[in-house]
DNA sequence: GTCTATAGGAGGATAGAC
DNA sequence: GTCTATCCTCCTATAGAC
C-alpha cells in the first residue's frame, strides 16, 4: 500500500552517496517543517537552508514541492509503518487496542510526528491537496485494520458477540485524534498516554466476554 | 470572554448603512473562505471579489489579514456563543451533554462551521498564528463549562460520587472532535450525529446514579 | 550534484483620486 | 466608502555554469 523509495534515483542507475545523504536529510527536514506549518505555510527555501543547500539544489532531487511532501510522507510512513505489527503479522483482539496504547505512548515522545497528521490532516481535506488521497488512505486503513481486531476477537470469543465493532472502531480513532489535538493545544499539560489507557481499559470492562 | 463588535466604527461614531453592509457581506464571505482553505491559503482579493467589491476596499474596514480573522472569528462567536445555554443559563449535569448532542447534530447541518474549527485549530498551534489564543480559549472555556455541568451532577446526585469528572470531560470533547474529522476525511459519509448520541448513552449507562 | 541568476507570478499593504 | 495603480516582498520553478 505503500511505495517506499520511489522517488529514488536508484531506479536509473546507482546514485552517489552524497546524493542519498542530501537526499535524507532534506526528507527529515521536510516532515519537520510540514509538520509545523504545514504544506502551504513552509516555503522549499526554508527546507533547503535547514538542510544545508541551496533551493536549486534542492529541487534537483525532487522536481516540485508537492513531489517532495508526497517523497516525504512515504519516508515517514516507512519508517512508521511495522509499529502496528509484531513479527510481521497485525495483533488481534485486545491486543490491537494495547499496540494502539503503545503508538500513543511513543507519540507522547515525539510531537511533531502527531503535529504531522494533525496540520496536514486539516489542510488536506481539500481534495487538491497534494496529501489529500494519503490522508484518506490513512483513516481507511487503519478503520479496516482495527475493524479486523475486533471482529477477530470477537469471533474467537474474548470479545462479546454484541460488541459493536464499527462504533467501537470509529470512538477509538476518536479518542486518539481528539486527545492528541487537546494535547498539542494544552502545550502537552495533558497525559494523553494515560487518558488514552483509561479509555482502554474502560472498553476492555464493557466489552470483553464475562 | 467575547469581545462583541469590537471592530465596528460605531465605537469612533455612526457608521454608514452600506458601510455596515459590506462589512458584513465580507465577515460572512471571510468565514467561509478561511474554513475552507485556512488563514494562509486564502487571500485577501479572494474574499474580497465574493464580497463584491475590491482588495483595497476591502482593507478599508479592516486594516490587516490578521485582523480580519479576528473580526470574523469574534462575528462567528457572537452567533454560535449561547448554543451552550438555554435561556441565558448553562446547562447543568446530563442536560449538558444532551446539548453537546444538539451542537453535533446542529453542525451536521453546517460543515464549514466544522470546518472552520478543524483547519483554523490545526493552523493556530503555531504561538505566531493570529488564532492561536481564539482556540486555545476555546477550548478552555469548553472543557470549563462541561466540568462544571460535570461537578454540579455529581453533587446533585444525578451522576456516580466516582465519577471521573477531568477523564469524563476530556474523552467527551475528544469524540467530538474526533468523530467530527473523521465525518470530513469520509466526505461526511458517517454518521456523526448518531455516533455522538451513542456514546453519550453509554456513559449515561456508566455514571448515572443507580 | 550543487550552485548563482533570473523569470514569472501572487500576495499584502499603501497612496491618492473620486 | 470604494476604486485604480503601485510598491515590495516572497514564492516556485527553470536555465545554465561549474
Amino acid at each position: 500500500m505503500s511505495f517506499p523509495r520511489r522517488y529514488r534515483h536508484t531506479l536509473t542507475g546507482r546514485a552517489s552517496a552524497a546524493g542519498d545523504e542530501s537526499r535524507a536529510r532534506v526528507l527529515e527536514v521536510a516532515l519537520e517543517l510540514f509538520a509545523a506549518s504545514g504544506f502551504r505555510g513552509t516555503s522549499v527555501a526554508q527546507i533547503a537552508e535547514r538542510a544545508g543547500l541551496s533551493q536549486a539544489g534542492l529541487l534537483h532531487h525532487f522536481p516540485s514541492k508537492a513531489t517532495l511532501l508526497t517523497a516525504a510522507l512515504d519516508y515517514h510512513d516507512d519508517r512508521e509503518g511495522s509499529l502496528l505489527e509484531i513479527d510481521g503479522k497485525p495483533p488481534l483482539g485486545w491486543a490491537a487496542f494495547d499496540a494502539l496504547t503503545g503508538l500513543v505512548a511513543r507519540n507522547a515522545q515525539r510531537p511533531h510526528a502527531v503535529r504531522l497528521f494533525v496540520t496536514l490532516g486539516a489542510e488536506a481535506l481539500d481534495p487538491d491537496h497534494p496529501a489529500h488521497e494519503w490522508i484518506r488512505n490513512h483513516y481507511e486503513s487503519l478503520a479496516a485494520w482495527l475493524a479486523a481486531a475486533v471482529e477477530f476477537g470477537r469471533e474467537r470469543g474474548e470479545m462479546c458477540p454484541d460488541t459493536p465493532v464499527d462504533q467501537l472502531v470509529r470512538l477509538t480513532i476518536a479518542a486518539m485524534d481528539g486527545l492528541q489535538l487537546q494535547w498539542l493545544v494544552s502545550d502537552r499539560k495533558i497525559d494523553m498516554v494515560e487518558e488514552f489507557r483509561h479509555y482502554v481499559e474502560h472498553q476492555k470492562n464493557t466489552w470483553s466476554r464475562p
